[in-house]
DNA sequence: CAAGTGATGTCAGTTACTGTCATTACCCAG
DNA sequence: CTGGGTAATGACAGTAACTGACATCACTTG
């Protein structure tokens, strides 16, 4: 197969995620990670950007199947209601990772850093659903305000998912969280 | 007086927007705009966690006047509209230093790493008017919904008032778009 | 088996950020 | 006016994130 020990991306994820959960982020050092995937500091920074990048990798999975189930959805939808299709989708892709997905939180919310990232990343899924909106001939502001909805709706489901105050399946928690916006955003 | 040359803080932020607005974030070290403000590297750090920081100076006056106009709301307000008012009232004041704000947004826009910096103030925001709601009585997830809909909606206006997109005065974008929000959210 | 290529290693360098201690400028008690 | 006290600042050394340049390695292909 690889010319090299295969997968040296997963082992640099894995280790840092395991010594970011043991250690906390802030007291691991970038050289620890690479030693424990038998890699150098060097090589890690040829796969991640810097050292949150690595927790990060699957955002950009995550953002093809919201983008390709938006622009899948019904043309007869509403704005939100398309949005509300695509971040279930989002959900389904979550629903099997429960464990790691708990872990990689856990990691995430004990730290400041790692939380600025997540979120500048929810905001480049926002960015990607409005955009997907506009191509559905959704107008400004509109757009925008939509997607961001959706994205506080899966965000706020996510952690009730995690943290088990809802035991439901994830894209269950999503839709009941779309449709309490609606009722919120409804009141007189 | 003060002992030594008073505002070290100030000309601190203000060496920075200008250094930042010249040269562009990265390309402008912590020592250069200590220099400026005739200080040493050791001191910018004593008045600001880090590098980025120095730009956002102003989001806690902002959080206040979000909660202090959120707590004096009307009790007979929705959730939705008590945010309303609150993200209004932080809107009044923005109003005032629109040249210093453009700036300030230019040099955010230039750079990903303020871009995350200024989420996750805008996500504090958020935390602080849901902690508000549920002081109200508003409960889970409801309050998180209407707060994350309050800062989504305050920080489009704000960006349809800097480009010039909307030329009304920032508290009336608000005020339409929230209105726009509801239509988007209502609809079936 | 030689040349080529992509992944990795090595090393030097910059800069953000921190801990520690010295120094300065001012206030105030006497 | 004088000397001690104190808060702000400076000086300096150190760690670690991140980058650029170049060497080396493992494997493929002609």
């Amino acid at each position: 197969m690889g010319r090299w020990k295969p997968d040296a991306r997963s082992r640099l994820e894995q280790a840092a995620l395991e010594l970011y959960s043991e250690r906390g982020f802030q007291h691991v050092t970038v050289a620890e990670i690479a030693q424990r995937a038998g890699l150098t500091e060097r090589t890690f920074f040829r796969y991640f950007a810097d050292k949150r990048e690595v927790l990060f990798s699957g955002e950009s999975a995550l953002e093809g199947k919201l983008v390709s189930a938006l622009d899948n959805a019904p043309g007869s939808l509403s704005a939100i209601d398309a949005v509300g299709v695509a971040v279930e989708a989002g959900a389904t892709l979550l629903e099997d990772r429960r464990h790691y997905a708990r872990q990689r939180k856990a990691a995430i919310s004990a730290n400041a850093e790692l939380q600025e990232r997540e979120r500048i990343k929810l905001a480049s899924l926002s960015s990607a659903l409005a955009d997907g909106l506009r191509r559905r001939g959704v107008g400004d502001p509109a757009a925008s305000l939509a997607a961001e909805m959706g994205i506080a709706v899966f965000r706020i489901a996510f952690e009730r998912w995690i943290d088990g105050t809802n035991q439901r399946a994830l894209p269950e928690i999503v839709r009941e969280s779309l449709n309490e916006l609606k009722v919120v955003a409804g009141e007189k």
